[in-house]
DNA sequence: TGGTTAGCGGAACAAGGCTCCGTTTGCTCA
DNA sequence: TGAGCAAACGGAGCCTTGTTCCGCTAACCA
């Protein structure tokens, strides 16, 4: 919420009120569309959803990942703060590590189509793909140090991949009763363990 | 190869020469545009590769799964009869177990696109996942099953959610060096065992 | 060899992404 | 305050890709 543009600093020279509602009307219809159908709902739906016209969807939002990692910023950023957090005040720090992965994946699964585009190869999603690496990597990269300085995991797991591929495992994890993403990330962490 | 259909019995009343000849050049051309443009190749592609209207890739494969089907249906057949194989000469059921979803890995990494499509939730890839489940997810059972009653692993694994989770540790897993399918699949290999 | 019809090709339609440009409107400054 | 200007808007329209449909061609059979 608030403050998409007030300019805090620098040189960027203050939107147009309209630009600014325009964003935030955006913001709120693209999240809502991309509950009730994905996150690759059709540009057209979330324009009119908005009650505005697909140009003004594509200047604001260049491609449909910088939209997706509009929406759900936020809740990245929590998650991302949530890493220190439970290393600090959690009991081992394999234990922390666990929990955070959970975060990470109940954040993924409950978002339709967010792990499929996340892995995609799709130029488009390249700024997606940056956003979530250079914000999360980091901070599983040091769960992951405090649990192998420990002694509780094998010390060459690296973090890149185990992201990389917790958040395969989270593909097609809604609608499908048969598959629990959440048991078989469980798996991927055991299998870490020293014993 | 050979013998698409020489009649072997029943109803289907032998189609024409021509017809037989086309199916044979589409799976040529399918198979070849596969490897350089992954599974999703556009259907002008292959049907210009063979030579033939978009119309004849229809009417012989309705869907792009059953061409799928069709052009890795060798390879998903080899790789469910090395299961009871493995399991008769490897040396311990959780051996063979992690041989055969060796042998699973390295047949969806070599294949561009075939993982996502496996756990694509269109409707046009249902063909897909019924034969490959329908295939494989007994051969699975059956090593974990040999694998649990000698008290390797855990008992409770469905082999289903394996496979799935499995296929989709796989997906991007070509054109990805810093990502590595394998290793991430030996983790959930080494989850699954008791200690 | 001629009639029947399976099978063929590709035009045409639908859906979705993305661009481009004529029009509208917020903002500034005299 | 209102005239001028550039920012921002809207949506027609183009492109790509999937899928259908139908008039035509040529295998097959008697």
């Amino acid at each position: 919420m608030v403050d998409i543009d007030s300019g805090s600093g620098s040189s960027a020279p203050r939107k147009r009120a309209d630009a600014r509602r325009n964003e935030e009307t955006l913001l709120d219809a693209a999240a809502a569309a991309f509950i009730t159908s994905g996150v690759d709902v059709p540009v057209r739906d979330i324009a009119a959803k908005a009650g505005v016209g697909v140009g003004t969807i594509y200047r604001h939002f260049p491609t449909r990942a910088d939209l997706i990692v509009a929406v759900y910023r936020h809740q990245v950023e929590a998650c991302a703060e949530a890493g220190p957090t439970l290393l600090a005040n959690g009991s081992t720090p394999h234990a922390a590590l666990a929990r955070w992965i959970n975060l990470f994946v109940d954040f993924l699964v409950t978002k339709r189509g967010l792990a499929e585009a996340l892995q995609s190869d799709d130029a488009a999603f390249e700024t997606l793909h940056a956003y979530f690496l250079s914000r999360l990597v980091p901070v599983c990269a040091r769960l992951l140090d405090a649990a192998a300085t420990a002694g509780e995991i094998r010390p060459d797991m690296d973090a890149y991949e185990l992201l990389r591929g917790v958040g395969n495992l989270c593909i097609g994890a809604d609608n499908n009763p048969r598959y629990d993403a959440r048991r078989m990330v469980e798996l991927v962490i055991a299998g870490l363990r020293l014993h």
